[in-house]
DNA sequence: TCTGGGGTCCTAGGACCC
DNA sequence: TCTGGGGTCCTAGGACCC
């Protein structure tokens, strides 16, 4: 039997990379993105790190910070950045016959088994020179026999420029060596909550944690903890998922760049995000039966009084049309929306899903089937709006959307849009 | 004044059944 | 004052990830 090897390659910086991509006057300036709403600093690059800038941290809190340094802000352009994530992907596609994408910006490859004319640093390498020529991204790349440690083996690479931006921590003395330098937050599936708790246990780096007892930690913690403690000792306990498994829910939520007061503006929003949720559905070929919808005020505020709440509702049956699940969701606002709040966000949810063609009706139920004319109704409209970004929507969407979030700052769609390619002079 | 969005998994506890 | 035990299923909430 073959012990297990990973490779963890991530995209240095990706969203602050992938704006200065088309913005060569940008290279060696300190850059930052934005979430929505242009809200909280999500994405830096080196140069920004370098001043301190934190992740996370509300734009408002830094904005002095960022004047001071002549700090350039991006508006998250997500249309940019998945398709540069889709060409590092398929690249590396190219590299390893098993790839499993872990995010926008990494992905796993299975090395187990293969058989190696050069040394695995030098695979690694050889990953990061190909994908930062063929797309200008530039990677770091962990290797190691459990996914826990070659997450921990990439961010060595990240940490220590003398690595190369390559770290082979398939050698046991040279993972023990990492581990006992690394604090115990830093590894994949512990969060701050974990680490406090294992402090009182005088757990503090990423080696007592490996060296604690499974057993122990199974009593005290859960299995998920469990299954780290014996990933750090280099037991592969999570598999390599290179086919997507299908979704179990989907989500579609967002703060308004303005609170909202008046039921109207919610029924658009509402109205808006049930259709980008089942737009979603369709893509992922699935029917839902559950639908959530919520709101609330912004937990952040002292001033305004708080309020949240959410309602669901089953369907008879499964479905993907829009107009179904829009008419459920305005009956559910209904129920929800109470008057003299100030609201800072809302969202839905759709789950319990089906393949079409397999959901069993209930004895009483009535047997609705989707009609043929309805999924070719969605289906038009999808390719129409695909085709030409949102040419039809539902009335009920709203075609003002006053509430519609803040993007101030946002670059062109260099490689998505054809009226906006960069121009080379 | 201004604080993101979209996911997954696990566990505890309640409801219900025999 | 007395009022079982054990199993399953579901849901809400908490933890984590990027």
């Amino acid at each position: 039997m073959s012990q297990n090897i990973f490779a963890l390659v991530d995209c240095n910086n990706f969203y602050a990379s992938c704006e200065k991509l088309f913005r060569p006057d940008l290279a060696e300036k300190p850059v930052v993105v934005l979430s929505n709403n242009d809200g909280c600093i999500i994405a830096r690059s080196r140069e920004a790190k370098t001043l301190g800038i934190k992740m996370g941290l509300p734009v408002f809190q830094v904005r002095d910070l960022l004047r001071k340094h002549d700090v350039v802000a991006f508006s998250s352009n997500y249309a940019l950045y998945a398709d540069m994530s889709q060409r590092v992907m398929s690249t590396l596609e190219t590299l390893a016959p098993r790839v499993e994408v872990y995010s926008i910006d990494e992905a796993f490859l299975d090395l187990t088994g293969l058989d190696f004319s050069q040394n695995l640093t030098e695979f690694g390498i050889s990953v990061k020179h190909i994908v930062q020529k063929w797309t200008g991204i530039t990677v770091c790349v962990g290797i190691a026999p459990s996914k826990t440690l070659a997450k921990l083996a990439n961010h060595a690479a990240k940490t220590w420029h003398k690595t190369g931006g390559v770290v082979d921590l398939t050698n046991k003395d040279r993972q023990r060596k990492l581990l006992a330098l690394l604090p115990v937050n830093e590894v994949w599936g512990i969060g701050g909550k974990l680490t406090k708790r294992l402090q009182q246990l005088g757990i503090d780096t990423a080696l007592q944690l490996a060296d604690a007892d499974p057993n122990y930690i199974r009593q005290h913690f859960s299995v998920v903890v469990e299954r780290t403690v014996r990933e750090l000792n280099g037991e592969s306990c999570i598999a390599l998922e290179d086919i997507a498994p299908t979704k179990k829910q989907i989500i579609s939520s967002r703060a308004f760049g303005e609170r909202i007061t008046d039921k109207q503006q919610m029924c658009e929003a509402i109205s808006e995000y049930i259709s980008r949720a089942c737009k979603k559905l369709r893509q992922e070929q699935q029917l839902a039966k559950h639908l959530t919808v919520f709101l609330r005020t912004s937990p952040f505020s002292d001033k305004d009084a708080p309020y949240s709440a959410s309602k669901s509702i089953e369907l008879d049956s499964p479905s993907s049309d829009t107009r179904v699940f829009l008419a459920k969701a305005m009956l559910l606002l209904d129920g929800l929306w109470m008057n003299g709040y100030r609201y800072a966000k809302a969202g839905v949810m759709l789950a319990d899903f089906y393949d079409p063609g397999v959901h069993q009706p209930g004895l009483f139920d009535d047997p609705i089937v989707q009609k043929d004319s309805d999924q070719a109704l969605m289906q038009l409209m999808d390719k129409l709006n695909s085709k030409h970004a949102d040419t039809i929507w539902f009335a009920s969407q709203g075609s003002q959307q006053e509430w519609g979030m803040k993007r101030e700052l946002l670059s062109p769609a260099y490689t998505t849009n054809w009226a906006q390619l960069p121009i080379v002079k």
